[in-house]
DNA sequence: CCTGATCCGTAGAGTCCCTACCTATGAAGT
DNA sequence: ACTTCATAGGTAGGGACTCTACGGATCAGG
């Protein structure tokens, strides 16, 4: 998978990752992994900075647990965040429908 | 539609514009507009350094041919082009797999 | 001759993600 | 006690790609 596939995507992968419930950084990246079959294995250096991002936008939160002396930064959604993540997912769609458009549209001598 | 979410797919799209005949760039950007509905519109500074790319890949080879007095520069797939496009066709659905995977994977109640 | 439309192309800037590295805690081995 | 590994958070700098803005050339119409 090319790296750069990724760009103006990232958020909406996060976002939807979140909105199963809270979660910190680190298992964010597990999730990920899990919910893609594997595909998808993004670095720390692009997780964190992309969540300080949506926090900075206010599309997420994040509280300081202590959990067993060591703390863990924890996201969780806000109601931007949900909305943000409807208008992704719509995004997603309208951007998956203009991609086959082209890719899919070449000349198909079977279907004619 | 954010022009972030085209990085990466940008080169799939062309060859996949290039794969019904020999276009040449004006036409290849109204060929964009035409089959993704109008949600895609590329500037010239972007495609034509894309084509550049394309073609010192050896994806694409073109060709000078004066219409009318007029040079236009014409572009057609290479064979290595045609391998290319049906490699990004299938990196095409292994992406979004990835993501839906993520995007629809969050909690679904109603699927238990 | 002059303007507008068509067509090709370049220069510079900006964004965003990745690689590489650093810090810290807790558990386990020696 | 000391080292190493796994977990967890974070920063700095760079590189790749696309966009905005602009410039040049040819032909049709007046």
């Amino acid at each position: 998978m090319k790296s750069d596939a990724l760009r103006g995507h990232l958020d909406a992968l996060l976002l939807a990752t979140l909105d199963g419930g809270q979660l910190h950084g680190y298992a964010i990246i597990e999730a990920l992994q899990k919910r893609s079959g594997g595909a998808l294995d993004l670095p720390t250096g692009t997780v964190y900075p992309a969540l300080r991002r949506l926090e900075t936008a206010g599309l997420v939160a994040s509280e300081w647990s202590t959990v067993g002396g060591r703390q863990r930064r924890t996201y969780r959604l806000t109601k931007a965040g949900h909305r943000a993540l409807a208008a992704e997912r719509t995004a997603w769609r309208e951007f998956t429908t203009a991609i086959e458009g082209v890719l899919g549209g070449g000349p198909w001598p079977a279907q004619a």
